[in-house]
DNA sequence: CTAGGGTTAG
């Protein structure tokens, strides 16, 4: 390494948009304090005046403080009658370091109160303090006082304003601060960085690290490279990290144990498990935090038994397990299949009286979720008192894990009423839930409740609801929020956007995107997988290769596998099933199954059974459990009479013990949904709904005899062949029509795709009806209307 | 007498 990037040429400085400093660094002249006599212990302040009991209860106090006894300490400060600053400073800091922030401050202001002058050793710690209690207000007075006293220009002082800022989470008065500093040492720096990688900001924190090699005459310390490769971490840096890596190493700071431990967890934090066990292997030292991050690192790339043979090992060289152990060694439990590693820890940390511990909990409930014990989240989550956002997230994902959606929203309405605010993690979690049980009228209630508890405003809880009402099949509603959300957001647009796009009206989508860069919203990466969706389902072939070009071309954006599949769905539909075979062949990212997903369903639709072979060959070697993929190729093998083809993939499922998703269809009626699976005959009016199913039939002429329906095609069915006239979403329709007011549309909800079958006689039974006719699959609504379908027969 | 640093639940 010639050239190491961590000591950069000026123009890459200059280069780098965000800077964390300004220019005016005098050169190493004013960065040392002034000089000043250090006075001896006990003696110190000597010549000031004090109080008639003389120097007594000075050394009294200071051997109080120095063996954390502050109540002793309290007692003989009570006895000085005028305390001067050092005095004050003392006591300050006695408390400061019995973890006392709270009774510091207060310290603090008594000082105030007897009117003693704060000097520059009182500020440091008095920030510290407030950075660790939280305590933004007084920061910002202690502030305020600093400037007041003429004390800005102590480095000591300004650096623990900027940590007291950046710690708070408020860069840019960490910044202002920094920037407006006459002189930095190595300290205000690394504090800077620091600062940054706190408050997740990994390019800036970057950025400032190699901006202080220029600024300073010395190198970095081991406190900068720490911070350094914590924000390597937050980027996913490896590379850098290696180079800072080389950089401690040629610095001799890879012999500090902190250095090393930031090593490996920088290693396993960017991926590369065997780089970290390498810095593991040769360190001369460790310590139990070392452990826990190559433990915590096997946890984090999956390798739960290499976590556990770490741990092992950690107490056979005679380490203490330690909560952060515990919580690491979850990971990996959460990761096998049963519960019985996870269950043994639990019962260790109870042993060891490690409980309660939020993380701790919240991290047994994950364990939990993960290994499919429910119950047992339940009942931690019960047991946290002071449960975090991460506890309800969790306790909602396991829900959500074992498919529980009811329990999962009830529990999110709960969170609601909680002092704590849902993230995106919430919603992104709960949302599927609304989503797949979720129905007109759930919807509305839910809107309702939500607006009733405050959340009308909120961009990310709207953005949610938006979101439901658009997957429930009301892009109307959907609009309507949006069109009067005050705060949109780059997610509301790509909502918007994409709600239109899976109700097959890809022009208003194309609407949308014109309007939403008219507005000035910059679109992201996602933006253009709604409107390269919005293209492929409107079958916008034209449209959809200029998106494609122009989020590489006018954004400088890299497609990423998602965009790529959009193209593929865009190419099927419109192309030559070998224009889309080379369109894979060609990406420079490994096709994923969901691209061959895309060539397996164009092949379908254009009945080109060789090609689906092959996409089907593709699929199985990515994931060889892919239910759906049988399903097509064996429906594909029946439509063609290859019985003996269909007869051999359903004895291969039966090997595996697969079994098909059972098909269900939700019809939304006004004041309840019901739902139907394949020749359903539990609903009370089973009778008079399959009666009325056969009459459409009849008047749409369909063809119920034809050999493909002769003959089950569903390697996954019972003996029983159920005809498509009385598949479940045609018992849906029927009773949807025979159950709502002439003119009003039929909106029913399909956990599977509908057959070709039905999708021919729905559009038949749309114009039939006269009645609008919607139906949800798992990606796009159907919408029937006068014979035809807005998916132009390709889904 | 003062400031900055390594591990933890999605």
């Amino acid at each position: 390494m010639a050239t190491p990037l961590l000591l950069p040429s000026r123009a890459a400085h200059a280069a780098s948009a965000t800077t964390c400093a300004s220019q005016h660094l005098t050169a190493a002249t004013s960065k040392e304090p002034p000089p000043r006599t250090r006075p001896k212990h006990g003696e110190g302040g000597a010549s000031r005046p004090i109080s008639s009991s003389g120097s007594r209860p000075k050394s009294l106090i200071l051997s109080h403080v120095a063996a954390g006894r502050m109540d002793e300490a309290a007692d003989a400060f009570a006895g000085v009658t005028r305390p001067g600053a050092f005095l004050h400073n003392v006591m300050i800091r006695g408390f400061a370091d019995a973890d006392l922030p709270l009774d510091a401050l207060a310290a603090y202001r008594a000082m105030l109160d007897a009117g003693a002058r704060p000097d520059r050793f009182t500020f440091p710690v008095v920030l510290k303090c407030c950075a660790r209690a939280g305590a933004l207000g007084e920061g910002r007075a202690a502030h305020a006082a600093v400037i007041k006293l003429g004390l800005g220009a102590d480095v000591y002082t300004a650096n623990s304003l900027v940590a007291l800022y950046a710690k708070l989470g408020l860069v840019g008065d960490a910044e202002r601060v920094f920037d407006g500093m006459p002189a930095r040492d190595i300290v205000s720096w690394n504090t800077m960085v620091d600062g940054y990688v706190s408050n997740g900001m990994g390019a800036l924190a970057l950025a400032c690290f190699r901006e202080m090699n220029d600024a300073l005459q010395v190198g970095h310390d081991s406190v900068g490279v720490i911070a350094a490769l914590a924000a390597c971490c937050l980027e996913s840096a490896l590379a850098l990290g290696r180079e800072i890596h080389g950089y401690a190493i040629r610095h001799g700071l890879e012999q500090d144990v902190k250095v090393g431990t930031s090593l490996v967890d920088m290693y396993c934090k960017c991926g590369n498990v065997f780089f970290a066990e390498n810095v593991f292997a040769k360190m001369p030292l460790r310590t139990v935090v070392t452990w826990n991050c190559m433990i915590g690192g096997y946890a984090l790339n999956e390798r739960p038994v290499d976590a556990f043979d770490c741990f092992m090992q950690m107490r056979v060289d005679g380490f203490q397990v330690e909560v952060v152990t515990a919580i690491n060694l979850l990971t990996a439990c959460a990761q096998t299949e049963s519960s019985l590693f996870g269950r043994s820890v639990h019962a260790y940390v109870v042993r060891r009286h490690f409980l309660p511990h939020v993380v701790l909990e919240t991290a047994l409930l994950e364990m939990y979720g993960k290994v499919g014990k429910v119950e047992s989240s339940e009942k931690i989550f019960g047991q946290i008192t002071d449960k975090t956002l991460v506890s309800w997230n969790n306790m909602i994902a396991a829900y959500m894990y074992m498919e529980m959606y009811q329990e999962a929203i009830a529990l999110f309405l709960e969170l609601l009423n909680q002092p704590l605010y849902p993230d995106y993690f919430t919603m992104t979690t709960v949302v599927p839930a609304f989503v797949l049980l979720g129905s007109i009228r759930q919807c509305k209630q839910m809107h309702s409740y939500i607006v009733k508890l405050g959340y009308g405003d909120s961009t990310l809880i709207m953005n949610a609801v938006m979101h439901m009402y658009a997957r429930c099949g009301n892009i109307v509603a959907s609009r309507e929020i949006f069109d009067k959300m005050p705060g949109k957001d780059v997610i509301s647009w790509n909502t918007i956007i994409i709600g239109y796009a899976i109700h097959g009206q890809g022009k208003i989508a194309l609407e949308m995107f014109d309007e939403m860069k008219c507005s000035g919203m910059e679109p992201n990466e996602s933006t253009f997988v709604s409107v390269l969706t919005a293209c492929s389902v409107s079958g916008l072939e034209a449209e959809g290769w200029k998106e494609f070009n122009s989020m590489q071309q006018e954004y400088g954006m890299i497609p990423q596998i998602e965009h790529y599949g959009c193209m593929t769905d865009l190419l099927g539909r419109a192309g030559e099933l070998r224009e889309v075979l080379r369109f894979i062949e060609n990406m420079p990212i490994a096709p994923t199954s969901r691209i061959w997903g895309s060539l397996l369903t164009a092949s379908r639709n254009k009945n080109d059974i060789d090609i689906a072979e092959y996409a089907a060959e593709r699929i199985f070697q990515l994931e060889h459990n892919n239910t759906g993929c049988y399903v097509v190729l064996s429906s594909m093998y029946a439509d063609a009479g290859r019985w003996e083809d269909v007869e051999r993939i359903r004895s291969l499922m039966k090997e595996k013990g697969l079994r098909r998703t059972e098909a269900r269809s939700l019809v939304e009626l006004n004041n309840k949904e019901c739902s139907f699976v394949n020749g359903d005959m539990s609903h009370p009016q089973s009778e008079k709904i399959h009666e009325f199913s056969d009459i459409l039939s009849r008047n749409i002429g369909e063809d119920l005899d034809s050999s493909s329906n002769l003959r089950d095609s569903d390697p996954f069915a019972s003996s029983t062949t159920v005809l498509p006239n009385k598949h479940s979403v045609r018992l849906a329709v029927a009773f949807g029509l025979i159950s709502s007011e002439a003119g009003s549309p039929v909106l029913v909800k399909k956990n599977v795709r509908v057959c070709n079958h039905c999708h021919h006689a729905l559009k038949l039974i749309s114009k039939y009806s006269g009645r609008k006719i919607v139906v949800g699959d798992t990606k796009i609504y159907h919408i029937f209307s006068d014979g035809s379908c807005c998916c132009g027969d390709y889904w």
